[in-house]
DNA sequence: TGGTTTTATGAATCTTTTA
DNA sequence: CTAAAAGATTCATAAAACC
C-alpha cells in the first residue's frame, strides 16, 4: 500500500528518514513536523512547594552535540522537501533550544521561509526559580519549498476564522489539558501533545479535504486527528512502539466535524490587561512621580520599575493602596492620582491614554 | 578616551568589528543589537575579503550569500563575547529573515540562550497582498556569555513591572510612531527605529545605574537615550553619518529620571545574609522559645547554639523542616514561626527586624 | 446538589555560598 | 575542585476534595 493507496489513515512503525525514503517525488500536500527539542535537561527541577516537575528526559531526546542535531535535521528535511509537492508547503515547531538550528538548516537546503509563527501559552509553566522570563510560547516555521514555489494558502478561510480580520503570526492557545490529553493509565500518554486548536489553524491554513498531511514525528497522533477531522488524507510515522498504540486508538475515535468546531475558542476582544509598569515605559509617566489618594491624605512615589514607595515600603499600586488604607484589597488604578494642571487625575485616566495610544500607534 | 572613561554617553562613528576590537575584555555589561538583516539589498552586507554581496537572483547566489551573513555574524558576535563580562548579557533582535542563522551562530560561539522574546506589535503593518499571516512580531534573543556564566537579572523588578507577575516571554509593543519617531526634513530619519518601551524593559532587566551598556549598531539612538534615562553609560556604534547625526541630538534631549527613582525592587537574595544565631546573640529570640509551622502540626525548640530540636533530632531551621515535612529541602525562615501576642509570626519577620536594626543601629 | 477550597500539573536548558 | 548547607522560588487551569 501506498501513501496514496486506499487506507485514507495511515500509521507506519519506523524512522521517520527511511520511510519518507519510500515514498515517491512531489507526493505530500502538507508537512507538519514535530521533531525533538534536543532539550538536554539536567537535574530534577522542583517547584516552589516542593513537588517535582515531570520534564521530557526521554532517550529521544538525547544528541551528543550541535552538530549532531544538525545532521539529524538535514537528513529528515531534505528527504521531507523530495517528497513534498512544488504547491505545498512545512511546518516546524520547536523551542528556542532548537528552532534557530532548524531554521538555518530550512534556509541552507532552499526551503524559502514564508512566516514564523508564535504560539503564544495562556497557561504557561512559570519559572519556579526566579531565573528567567516565563518561557511562555513556541516558535513554528511555516516555509515553502523554494521561493519560487506556489503554494496554497487559504487566506480567506483564515481571516475568517479570526473575526474577519488578517490573522496574525502571533497565536494565543491554551496548553492541551482536560479531556483532550491522552492519558495511559491515568498518567500523560505523551509528555509533549500538541492542542488540536493549533493544528486546526496550520491544516486549515495549508490544505484541501482530500490532500495528503505527513507527519513523520507522529506522537500522540495529534495532526493525524485533527486531520481526520477536516477530511484530509494522512500518514503519520513514529518509532516509539507506545505512541504508536496511543495515536492509532486517538485517530480511530476522531469524527469527521463540520467548520464550526473551533468558533468557541475565537472569542477573546475583553480588553488588554495593562500592567502599571507599561505607563513607564511608554513614558506617560515618570519615575519619581508623586503619588496622591483623591483627598491628598497619603502620598506615594514611583519608581523606574512600576514599584511604588510610601514611607519605607515599596509594592504594587494595589498593594500600597490596600496598605496605606489598612484594607485587605485595593484598586490603584482609581485610588491613586497625579497630579496635571494643578488638580488631580486618577491613573485610570492615564491607563485610557495608555489603551489608546496602543491602538492608533 | 576609553569605555570606561569620562564621557558617560560616546557615539562612534565607525564599523562594529574594528571599533569593538579597541576595547578591552570583559569591559560591558550589556550588549543591545540590532543588526542589519537585508540578504536581498547587499548594502549592509560584505563579505569577509570586502566585496560587496549581490543581489540574491538565483540559488548559488543565495547559499553565497546566506554563507557571507554567517560570517558577518560570527565576527561581530565573537568581538561582542570578548569585551563581554561573565555575568554580563547579550540581547539581538531579529526577524524571520536573519534570526535563527543569528540564534544558531550563537549557540556554535558558546553564548548560552537564555530566553527568545517575542516582540508582539499592538499595530503591525498588515500583508496588502493576501499571501501570508500578518507578520506581527519580531524575535529578540536573550544570551549569557556561557553555560556557567552568572548573569545579571533584575527578576524582582520586570515582576513589578509586571503587576506583581512573572515576566513572560511575550511582550506587547506598539510600534514606534507619533512624536516619539524621529524626523529628518518631516520624513523618518531612519526606517527600523525601535520603541523606547523595548529597549527600558531591557536595560531595566539586565543592567544596574553606573553600567556600561554598548549598542554596536546605533541607528537613530534608542539604545543611548535610554540608557541615559536610566542613568547607565552607553557607547554606541554607527556606520552611517546620517545616523550619527539624528542619534547624537536624540540622546542630547533625553533627560536622566532622578536617583533614587531608579531603585528598583530586590529579591531576598540581594539582601545580607543573616546566621539564625545572630537572632539568639542579639535576643530578638530566646533559647527555649517554642516555634511551630503555620498549622501548629509541627513544634521545635530553639536551643542556645541556635540548633533547634524536634523531639530527638537536631539541626539548623533549615535540616529540620526538610525533615518532619519529609521533603528535600525547606526554607526554615518562612516555616517556623514563633507565637507573638496569641498570633503565629514568621521566622523571616524577626529576621526583617534583625536587618532594620543593623542599619539603623 | 452546589459552592468553596485544596491539590495537581504543564517541552524547563531554573541557586548561591561555605566548608 | 567537589560536597554540603543555606535558603529562594510559581501561574493558569482543571480536577478532586470538602463543606
Amino acid at each position: 500500500m501506498t501513501a496514496t493507496g486506499s487506507d485514507p489513515m495511515r500509521i507506519v512503525h519506523g524512522e521517520c528518514v527511511a520511510e519518507m525514503a519510500k515514498l515517491p517525488d512531489k507526493s505530500v500536500d502538507l508537512i507538519f513536523a514535530d521533531p525533538p527539542y534536543n532539550l538536554q535537561l539536567g537535574g530534577g527541577l522542583r517547584r516552589p512547594e516542593g513537588s517535582e516537575v515531570d520534564a521530557v528526559d526521554d532517550e529521544w531526546d538525547r544528541f551528543d552535540s550541535f552538530a549532531a542535531y544538525d545532521e539529524f535535521s538535514r537528513s529528515w528535511l531534505g528527504e521531507a522537501r523530495r517528497i513534498l509537492k512544488d504547491t505545498g508547503s512545512l511546518w516546524v515547531i520547536g523551542s528556542y533550544h532548537n528552532i534557530f538550528r532548524v531554521g538555518a538548516t530550512l534556509q541552507d537546503l532552499g526551503y524559502w521561509i514564508l512566516n514564523d509563527i508564535i504560539w503564544r501559552k495562556t497557561n504557561p509553566m512559570p519559572n519556579f526559580k526566579g531565573t528567567r522570563f516565563t518561557n511562555a510560547h513556541e516558535t513554528l516555521i511555516w516555509c515553502a519549498k523554494s521561493e519560487q514555489a506556489r503554494y496554497r494558502f487559504n487566506y480567506h478561510a483564515m481571516k475568517a476564522l479570526n473575526d474577519d480580520l488578517q490573522m496574525r503570526s502571533d497565536w494565543s492557545i491554551p496548553l492541551c489539558t482536560g479531556a483532550e490529553r491522552e492519558k495511559l493509565n491515568g498518567r500523560k500518554a505523551h509528555p509533549t501533545q500538541k492542542p488540536e486548536e493549533l493544528l486546526y489553524r496550520v491544516l486549515l491554513a495549508c490544505s484541501e479535504p482530500g490532500d495528503l498531511v505527513l507527519d513523520p514525528f507522529l506522537g500522540s497522533g495529534t495532526t493525524g486527528a485533527v486531520a481526520k477531522r477536516l477530511g484530509r488524507r494522512f500518514m503519520g510515522i513514529e518509532r516509539e512502539e507506545t505512541y504508536i498504540g496511543v495515536a492509532r486508538s486517538r485517530i480511530e475515535r476522531a469524527r469527521q466535524v463540520e467548520l464550526d468546531a473551533l468558533e468557541i475558542s475565537r472569542g477573546r476582544r475583553a480588553q488588554p490587561r495593562v500592567p502599571f509598569g507599561a505607563l513607564l515605559e511608554t513614558g506617560l509617566i515618570r519615575p519619581g512621580t508623586p503619588l496622591w489618594d483623591a483627598r491628598r491624605r497619603f502620598e506615594a512615589r514611583v519608581r523606574a520599575d512600576g514599584s511604588i514607595l510610601h514611607g519605607k515600603e515599596a509594592g504594587s499600586i494595589h498593594k500600597i493602596g490596600a496598605q496605606v488604607q489598612n484594607a485587605p484589597s485595593c484598586n490603584g488604578w482609581t485610588f491613586w492620582h497625579m497630579e496635571e494642571a494643578g488638580s488631580l487625575m486618577p491613573l485610570d485616566a492615564l491607563r485610557q491614554r495608555y489603551r489608546d495610544q496602543q491602538q492608533t500607534g
